[in-house]
DNA sequence: TATTTCAATATGTTATATCCTTAATACTAA
DNA sequence: TTAGTATTAAGGATATAACATATTGAAATA
């Protein structure tokens, strides 16, 4: 999720276990997990890789994103305490800054923080499992998205402000317009990548 | 998702490895991928087995299913052929049949059969495979609620009825209301259940 | 020089033995 | 009789080796 196992990337079952110090099977085990959650992909040979992104696929996510991000957006506006909804306004600072400086693990991870405080206070385990799977298959690919857009200036963060009002204001629907809104960014962004 | 795996039921790996003719990895393997689809869960003491219902739980996946089968239904219905509308309209048919005679194998066949034919056609495969996820987990508990309701005398073909007319005006606000009327009478149908 | 073939290597899978945790059982003491 | 403890059994996790398949690379041939 973090971007740093770029698309297209072998991952071979004994060097990991070496890397980690154990032996295949709990390697084999973790991987396995990935692939279930569709992070990682079995080639025709079995090995195991990163999968490569297309336009369908993406498109495809972006949907999905769509339909479960903004259920569980309704799901949370009523229930989500002040203090939570300050907390994703810090985040949006904290977000500014990582740009400024251009560190994006920092950028990533105060972005996902952003948007699961908002999902669980849902309160709906299974559906955040989903949407973590989501995240999950789209995370390598996001990371090159926000360097590219970061270096055009561009602002991912009107967005997050328009949700946060939204949240504010108890307005459900605005805040399910505003998580779209924010996803329709996010995928432009990606679409302007090149797949491998 | 046949219903022959009861709630709570423990699936150790020994005993399965030796009913098929194999070892304990094979079977760890396929236990741990429907764990995680969620299909079944590891206890706190590591052994697995199919997961209890929950009110919660069931609300939840509700919830979920009629958001991504509804967007399967809205994409399906411009793209779905005339054959296959006529093919689900044979299945509800054979549905019927079959549980006249109390044959609920086919009738859950037929019923898998009937869905499937129309998500397949919005042609999302990520999509697909996440319905199927959501069937798997309720599947166990979809066939004590079919019996019940069967005995009810309770016809649940209308909302399949309700879905091929919709179907074939290409109406794709209808056909999501008709699904979203169909798993209304399955939870409804469920919920009259008692979670061990 | 390009192509084919064959051996060597890499890699995921399966089988088996062992380990470790947890659950069940028996036994002792209050 | 009951509570606590020790012992035993059960069961999943891990390590290791054997296995099967796929890829790679080099040598031989066209």
């Amino acid at each position: 999720m973090g971007g740093h196992v770029v698309p297209g990337q072998k991952l071979p079952l004994r060097p990991l276990a070496e890397e980690f110090n154990t032996s295949l099977m709990p390697v084999r085990d973790a991987l396995n997990r990935l692939v279930a959650d569709g992070a990682l992909e079995l080639s025709s040979s079995r090995t195991i890789r990163v999968p490569l992104m297309s336009d369908e696929r993406l498109v495809e996510l972006h949907e999905i994103r769509c339909a479960l991000e903004g259920l569980a957006g309704m799901f949370a506006t009523p229930a989500i305490s002040v203090s939570s909804i300050d907390r994703m306004q810090a985040l949006i600072d904290d977000m500014a800054a990582a740009l400024e400086q251009y560190d994006y693990d920092n950028y990533i991870g105060n972005h996902y923080s952003f948007h699961f405080t908002l999902y669980g206070a849902a309160v709906r385990p299974n559906l955040l499992t989903m949407i973590d799977g989501l995240w999950l298959q789209i995370g390598p690919y996001f990371r090159q998205a926000v360097e590219r857009a970061n270096t055009a200036k561009s602002d991912p963060n009107v967005g997050h402000r328009r949700i946060v009002a939204a949240l504010r204001a108890r307005d459900a629907d605005e805040v399910q317009a505003s998580l779209e809104f924010d996803l329709m960014a996010a995928i432009e962004m990606l679409n302007e990548g090149v797949w491998p």
